[in-house]
DNA sequence: CAAATGCTTCGACTAGGAACGAAGTATGAA
DNA sequence: TTCATACTTCGTTCCTAGTCGAAGCATTTG
């Protein structure tokens, strides 16, 4: 009954389980069919679809007709943030759904978080870039930038930066990771990296997965470019 | 079913109106009684009794209790920091309780957010402050930090900061506004600041509401000692 | 065209949980 | 001790919202 935004509304769409499930499913940020997000959810195709439409009215997720396929992604990043901040919430409480299968080792090593790398070896790009004076914060607006020689680094690693920051999307943005609760870096430049590095043949992304599986010859080009003191 | 951390649980604790109401009346930092919050909520006495408990199992709340009250307020700054996202994103969506009572003007010149200011003047001390390279970043940690400028500006303002530094609490955080959507200082300073604002008259906390009334002197002092280009 | 796939809508069922009031417990004041 | 305040617990009512299966659309494939 007072003042601010109706937050409400949204933690109840968060609230079911259902949901929760494929929310945190399309945090790897492809796009999931009906079906699939069903079986993610362990739910009924129907019951999905009812979920689905609720989460789309409440503007969390964005749907993209094609065929005869309905592909859902989250509706924009502000949207991957406030559930990177839950998960970080929830973790630090040690609400952990400790299901140590064996992807968990993966998981914690590469996974992809939204659309950008996240994991022990983000965790460490991120700390070469800024031990390498690579990555500045422009206090005024505190946004993440790279810095000149940060440019150049980026640009021989074979990423034009132009199209970037041409886009309305800020170019870096530190990302706050809930399984190393260090940063790593996101933003159209995580995004890019991370594509960059799957065309180099370094990191493979598996399907239907947050995994990001890097080829032994990736990890030792990416241990060799991104050096850590 | 999947990896990750149990979103849906702290989703479910905060997707109840009566409980929101009640978070986002503890945004404002102080402590609050079961009375007083039922009253926010809107709520019985007994409904509001069984909410807190279930929030305090939940790990969004604390408790304290002191003579025949019990007090609760967030159980700590990750708290604050989800529903701040929250209703960034809830703004962001339009989904804005436009209770545009007589309350809001005042709200967006000046509030308490969690434990700091917020709102237009927050904002304003966060521009000049780093206008004036008065703030840092530390890329590897990607935590705020005051230069020595800034430190010895600060001290000036008459503001001890070694038991500060001293606090396991960062010292500098930004926090994004969901009425501006641009970054105020928070963490230990932040806190500190406001503290040291109301000690010299220029600021007064409304009981009950998260409003923070600026003297006419203390708002020409403001002004002055938070320039901006 | 028909058959198959992907999804939505409808209807019925059920469970969980939010609400309240009344009675019970604990702390403080008279 | 007695009364009042602050809160909790219990029992009940009620309603929302999640679930499924069956049937209906829509689109692609054969």
């Amino acid at each position: 009954m007072k003042e601010g935004p109706d937050i409400a509304q949204i933690g109840a769409l968060i609230g079911d389980p259902a949901r929760a499930n494929m929310l945190t499913a399309l945090m790897s940020g492809k796009a999931l069919t009906v079906s699939e997000l069903a079986q993610e959810a362990g739910v009924g195709l129907s019951t999905a679809s009812s979920h689905l439409t609720k989460l789309q009215d409440g503007g969390l997720l964005s749907q993209a007709k094609q065929g005869r396929h309905r592909y859902f992604t989250l509706a924009g990043p502000e949207v991957g943030e406030v559930l990177e901040a839950l998960m970080g919430l929830a973790a630090h409480q040690g609400h952990l759904r400790t299901r140590t299968g064996p992807k968990d080792p993966a998981l914690r090593a590469a996974r992809v978080c939204y659309d950008h790398l996240a994991g022990d070896m983000a965790v460490r790009i991120f700390d070469s870039l800024s031990q390498r004076d690579f990555l500045s914060l422009d206090t005024h607006t505190s946004s993440l930038a790279l810095t000149h020689e940060g440019e150049n680094f980026v640009e021989k690693l074979g990423i034009d930066l132009e199209p970037l920051k041409k886009g309305r999307r800020p170019v870096c943005r530190s990302c706050l990771d809930w399984s190393e609760r260090r940063n790593h870096l996101a933003g159209a430049l995580g995004a890019a990296l991370l594509t960059r590095f799957q065309d180099l043949g370094w990191a493979r992304r598996e399907k239907a997965s947050r995994i990001v599986q890097i080829s032994p010859a990736g990890q030792q080009e990416l241990l060799k470019v991104f050096p850590v003191a």
